[in-house]
DNA sequence: TTCTATGCAAAGTCTTTGCATCTTA
DNA sequence: TAAGATGCAAAGACTTTGCATAGAA
């Protein structure tokens, strides 16, 4: 993987460990280089497959129980659920992105746009809020489904 | 319940039903009042719980069988409960908001941002996308964690 | 009458948990 | 050595499905 984001990936969630008196263990590790080898979204089935692959056989109970201390450590966040299991993707080496998701095909188109980033940033200053992360999802009829529009 | 938005839901769905060669059943017309008596999020067990409570003994398979066809009616529509299982929330009779969440004490602020909104048809128009729908969630601190900020 | 809907129970899918064993600090 | 972590297998939670029967159009 050419991100060489893994080294900070690997400190913070090291130190989070850490800090909050748990064990780095070498599945923790592993996991954590798993994660820095997807370049979007993955889900828990996907990250035990991709451990696999890389040799690395750490039992779906472990996945499951890791999921939450990456999530807490920062490294990674949930991502969008429609109808499908939750997922995940990393926080860092990546661009965010939003989505567009076709109602009818499913299909999903990432965008991003500063300025409407910038107007969230705005609108959390009027509450006070400070932000961290956000999530935006519009549904709808994707350029070719608009016409054939019907319900399958 | 208040609303009189009801009848429309009703005819809605079952203009939906009927114009696509399906039958307008009983339990169908009681899940439609059933969802109408929510006044904001609910999920397929809630619904049926809701359903009992009306005197209407259906099964969950039905009501899960029913639940994309109200969504494709276009009179509930998917929302967001993070963690959580799906939920829905009716399309009508509730005024639409995003939301900010506190990652630290859990908090929900709602929030309805015009500017916010004419941006992302302005985003659509761009990429020949229909929207339907969208959510919007800013997860960070609220004013009152924004001091105390400590992983729990 | 015909085609769809319903309920039941069984099966599926995804996730969590108890427990014995192993590991990190 | 003590507090955690892991893997396994079993249990759970939520959802879907096959099939026989009931019901709408």
């Amino acid at each position: 993987m050419g991100r060489n984001i893994i080294a900070e990936e690997k400190n913070i969630f090291s130190s989070f460990i850490r800090d909050h008196g748990f064990k780095y263990t070498a599945e923790r590790n592993a996991i954590v280089e798993a994660i820095s080898s997807f370049k979007g979204h993955f889900n828990a089935d996907e990250l035990f497959e991709r451990l696999k692959e890389r040799g690395e056989e750490i039992s779906r109970a472990t996945i499951y129980r890791s999921i939450p201390l990456l999530v807490k450590s920062g490294i990674i966040k949930e991502t969008v659920r429609s109808l499908e299991r939750m997922s995940y993707e990393s926080v860092f080496g990546q661009d965010h992105h939003d989505h567009l998701i076709c109602i009818r095909c499913g299909r999903l188109i990432e965008f991003k746009d500063e300025k409407i980033e910038s107007m969230q940033d705005e609108l959390c200053r009027k509450y006070n809020f400070e932000p961290k992360d956000h999530w935006l999802r519009i549904r709808g009829y994707c350029e070719k489904c608009r016409e054939k529009r019907e319900p399958e």
